[in-house]
DNA sequence: ATATTATATCGTAATATTGCAATGAAACAA
DNA sequence: TTGTTTCATTGCAATATTACGATATAATAT
């Protein structure tokens, strides 16, 4: 089927694998951490940042927007995208609360 | 085409994607939080927990085996699973770095 | 030995993801 | 207007993921 049945998983469930799908593909990863590095918006450049073609990166910069982790600026022919700090923010208070679980003092393993 | 070209990306963007696949679905998420919330091994019942079949259970549990994010240990006719501490734990470190990147003062956007 | 229980694996169908050539659309330049 | 540049969208092929019935395996019980 290959169809995830997200009606019967919590919300908090959902979100977190759909943050997670975000960054399950390295050109997305790679796509975030070079709009981190330059702390600006980026307009074009990525395609040649990235060994990717122009519609596959185009690709992946809509499934970011469409997430809200970035946003894109319309600068004359060319877009600007940087990261959406406060979305960002509240993704990684998901993410972080999901990780951050531990165990005290099992030991049966 | 549906293939990661890994060779194009670095180390860390490789396995920031690795780990992020693995909570790209809700019923792994849910099997990790379970694994957590009783913070013991687990021999059964997580077919009754998560609504999902058993084979297919069993596929998300050898993924995360395979990542190393958990471990089992064959007990009788069961086999009983648990956070892999250590490995969580490093995991962690990477997704954290990655999650706590921070633009201190653009405002182009 | 035979049955039972618990889990893994195989096989396969349904669906999703990835990548890119071709093309479209929008702003600008000459 | 006619190009040029930049990015988005379409269409499609290749591959990956998900789900589960059927079956296998392995330990234990009777």
């Amino acid at each position: 089927m290959g169809l995830a049945k997200t009606e019967m998983f919590t919300d908090e469930q959902n979100k977190i694998s759909l943050f997670a799908k975000a960054f399950g593909h390295p050109a997305r990863v790679a796509i975030l951490q070079h709009l981190f590095k330059i702390d600006t918006c980026i307009c074009g450049d990525l395609v040649n940042e990235i060994g990717l073609a122009q519609p596959t990166i185009s690709q992946h910069l809509k499934e970011l927007k469409n997430l809200g982790l970035i946003k894109g600026n319309v600068e004359g022919t060319s877009v600007c995208y940087c990261i959406d700090k406060e979305n960002w923010a509240s993704m990684k208070d998901i993410m972080t609360h999901f990780l951050d679980q531990d165990i005290s003092n099992n030991n049966c393993c």
